[in-house]
DNA sequence: ACGGAATAGTTGAGGGTTCAAGTATGTTGT
DNA sequence: ACAACATACTTGAACCCTCAACTATTCCGT
């Protein structure tokens, strides 16, 4: 008997919805407007970045983002519209498909990424206090579990 | 001059925004196979019923839940013609448009409001502890303020 | 070695969101 | 009274995402 959420519970769960979605619409316009793409995608551009050469498959980008691999198809056809990335043919498996920041992607993120997260820092990180952050990335992490896992 | 981020602050940030996405995404995958209607659309629903008469002005609906005007007059041509709402000719202002749940509507959230409440308590709500709730609903009222205020 | 299943990625259609522009109505200052 | 501005909402195009096929390649059991 799945017992009713209490109020409190219900103030979370609000307020984690609604900053769910602020925060994507916030970051998608702020990034759209600086860069002129969306914050999805600026998402795959660090993946990139962070890799070594700067290169992935698409499955593994996919994965690491939880982007359906329609998703990446589509949007890395994008990037790669505006010169950010290229694909490149792997040598061994000739199904995968491997890809990497351009010269340009690489300085979008030079560019951009410092930027960024001193917005983000400033504007949301900087208002909560040191043990407040440490417990945001605690229940995070939990939730991130429940979300996990199939759910259906 | 802005600070690095910690290390600790990095996790926070990568684990809300992932779990912003993920909730978005899991959220509506639910109620698009349940209820044939995205995550977004349920909310206008729900923000209708909360409503006396179970009806209100389409930019008080905007507001509340943050949306733009535009995509909230998309949305409701949608639920209309799918028959869960009714545009209403309000009697004074002639600008003024009021939506309202129509008979169908309204069983739709009553069918569906508290299987969905349970299963994220069940999945989401239930894995944190009784402290954690109380400092997500925290977190989330102050990151909330910080996402409303203009921005840039 | 061969047929079937699994894996990697692509494609196109349909629906949702944004952005800029447009219509209609109300309000305000003079 | 009237022009200028403001408010409430709508429209259409461009873009992004999802979902359900589809192609191409590799793996696996016999």
């Amino acid at each position: 008997m799945p017992e009713n959420p209490s109020p409190r519970e219900q103030d979370a769960w609000r307020g984690l919805v609604l900053t769910a979605q602020l925060l994507e619409a916030t970051l998608d316009r702020q990034l759209q407007q600086l860069e002129g793409i969306p914050h999805a995608y600026y998402g795959i551009l660090i993946a990139l970045f962070e890799q070594p050469e700067h290169r992935a498959r698409m499955s593994d980008v996919a994965q690491r983002l939880r982007f359906s691999q329609s998703r990446l198809t589509h949007a890395v056809r994008r990037l790669e519209d505006q010169g950010l990335v290229e694909r490149v043919q792997g040598d061994g498996d000739r199904r995968v498909v491997t890809v990497g920041l351009t010269h340009e992607g690489l300085q979008l993120i030079r560019r951009a990424a410092p930027k960024q997260a001193a917005e983000v820092r400033r504007k949301l990180l900087a208002r909560l206090a040191p043990e407040q952050v440490e417990q945001l990335a605690e229940i995070t992490a939990v939730l991130l579990e429940g979300l996990e896992e199939g759910w259906r």
